[in-house]
DNA sequence: ATGCGCCTGGGA
DNA sequence: TCCCAGGCGCAT
């Protein structure tokens, strides 16, 4: 699933071929009621315009366009943005494509349907990123800087804490679940008893696991999992450590085995040793 | 703070 | 046939 680190892949791969390019027609497919519904707003909207950058704030993707229209994307669970030829058949989950000046489309597919394209305004954009914490790779996001966004609540689960967006925005299911092992933390230790300690090492293990998904260009699972804008998988599977690893070795400490529990409504991977629970007193 | 609904394919 | 995967908005 995008998250942080895969969609910022997609973001450098459209980069290399958006900018300067001229969006010059919009279309859905027959079979796509929902998206052939936008097909005339957008078309009026996008065609003619040209795309000046390609940017990211958290998951989401932002197309500059002129007039300070925004296209803007979140691939939620399963979408993909890619940039193919016109004459390439269509994806199987194909939903969207912006046809461009120089023979290539902007396509736009998505299995589970979670994912969504707006055409924004600067306040409608401005809108729409408001609620977002910091950007884990951020150096304004230091270690004071996550204890004032986890706060410090007795109850709220350090893992339920770092989904939540408004906190730091960016981290998804799997980067949560490595954070949280590198930094020796267990996923339902409250962020109210987080030690300065556990904060720093955690301030440092957000931002080494999301740079190293940057690094390796995401994280895909398998065949239907994760592309760049191009169709190519990501390697940062190797380096997962809890996420998917449930029943396997401990890469870190080699000698216990990594657990699975249900956490926040995400399935939650950690190791034992690794990541004791905090002995709560009865008193 | 927790759970549901959205949506669909894949696995048990 | 049922359950699971899960980002996010919303209801409880």
């Amino acid at each position: 699933m995008p998250e942080l680190p895969e969609v910022e892949t997609v973001r450098r791969g459209l980069e290399r071929a958006l900018p300067g390019r001229r969006i010059v027609a919009v279309s859905a497919p027959e079979t796509e009621p929902t998206w052939l519904a936008w097909q005339a707003a957008w078309q009026a909207a996008l065609t003619g315009r040209a795309i000046h950058a390609v940017r990211r704030r958290a998951k989401f993707l932002m197309l500059d366009l002129d007039d300070d229209l925004a296209l803007v994307v979140h691939l939620r669970m399963t979408g993909a943005l890619t940039v193919n030829q016109a004459d390439e058949p269509p994806a199987r989950f194909h939903r969207v494509a912006l046809r461009l000046d120089n023979g290539t489309e902007l396509r736009f597919g998505d299995m589970r349907r979670f994912g969504t394209v707006e055409v924004l305004d600067p306040a409608g954009l401005a809108a729409r990123l408001a609620a977002l914490g910091h950007e884990p790779l951020d150096d304004a996001l230091d270690a004071a800087a996550v204890r004032a966004a986890l706060g410090r609540s007795p109850r709220l689960a350090t893992k339920a804490a770092l989904l939540d967006q408004r906190r730091i925005a960016g981290l998804g299911n799997i980067y949560a679940d490595e954070s949280l092992h590198r930094a020796g933390i267990h996923p339902q230790t409250p962020v109210g008893t987080l030690t300065d300690a556990e904060i720093a090492r955690l301030t440092v293990a957000i931002k080494e696991v999301i740079a190293g998904g940057v690094a390796h260009n995401g994280t895909t699972f398998d065949a239907e999992g994760f592309r760049d804008a191009y169709g190519n998988p990501g390697g940062n599977l190797a380096f997962l450590r809890v996420y998917h690893r449930h029943g396997q070795p401990c890469l870190t400490c080699g000698k216990d085995t990594i657990a699975q529990m249900r956490l926040a409504g995400r399935s939650t991977h950690w190791c034992p040793t690794c990541q004791p629970e905090r002995v709560v007193s009865s008193r």
